[in-house]
DNA sequence: CGTTTTTGACCGGCGC
DNA sequence: GCGCCGGTCAAAAACG
């Protein structure tokens, strides 16, 4: 509803810090910290202990630190004890720094809902997949710690191909090759 | 006018 | 049983 009230907030680190120039053509990055989505550690072999103040972007299979991601997993443990029949669909979250909540992935999404978290100033917001047959689910939330990041929580596998893969897909190789010069 | 968002109601699980 | 909490539904509003 109201303006992201955050306060001049230093902007996300794009690219290593001694070139502050992005290559040709990057203007269309969306604000994804794409430097810490591939170098960061995307094994989830980290423990707990470990803030993730430290790493603005840390991709793992449910494992991150943060007092919201162990309620997730919490939850996606009982249900997982429980008697559930249905199939353990896969469930993985990653954090980014982005001012936007939504970051545009290649598919089509839908809202469904929208719930106040708590111990959070931020609401937690639910989306699924539009393509008919596939139910693929995510939600998104604001860390009220650090308002800059947001967590996404995907549940569920396309059962489609993704259109405009190679839209979705470029800004990432493009990073890559960046990197790879060094 | 079809699609998406908004928003309160509703529901199920869990702890007390 | 009751209330809290997280997740979903669905009707109406908003949007393009």
């Amino acid at each position: 509803m109201e303006g992201h009230d955050v306060p001049q907030q230093p902007p996300p680190l794009m690219f290593p810090p001694s070139t502050s120039l992005p290559p040709p053509g990057m203007e269309v990055l969306p604000d994804i910290d794409w430097v810490s989505l591939l170098s960061g550690q995307t094994t989830g072999l980290v423990e707990s202990a470990r803030p993730a103040m430290e790493n603005p972007c840390v991709m793992s299979r449910n494992n991150i630190g943060t007092a919201e991601e162990e309620m997730i997993k919490s939850q996606m443990d009982k249900k997982k004890v429980g008697k559930s029949k249905k199939a353990t669909r896969p469930r993985f979250a990653f954090q980014t720094r982005s001012v936007d909540d939504i970051l545009d992935d290649g598919y089509r999404w839908r809202k469904y809902g929208q719930k106040a978290v708590k111990n959070s100033k931020y609401p937690r917001s639910y989306y699924r997949c539009t393509y008919h047959t596939c139910n693929v689910k995510k939600q998104v939330q604001r860390l009220s710690k650090d308002t800059s990041i947001v967590v996404t929580t995907y549940e569920g596998v396309h059962n489609h191909p993704c259109e405009r893969l190679m839209e979705t897909l470029t800004p990432l190789l493009k990073q890559m090759q960046f990197l790879a010069r060094f």
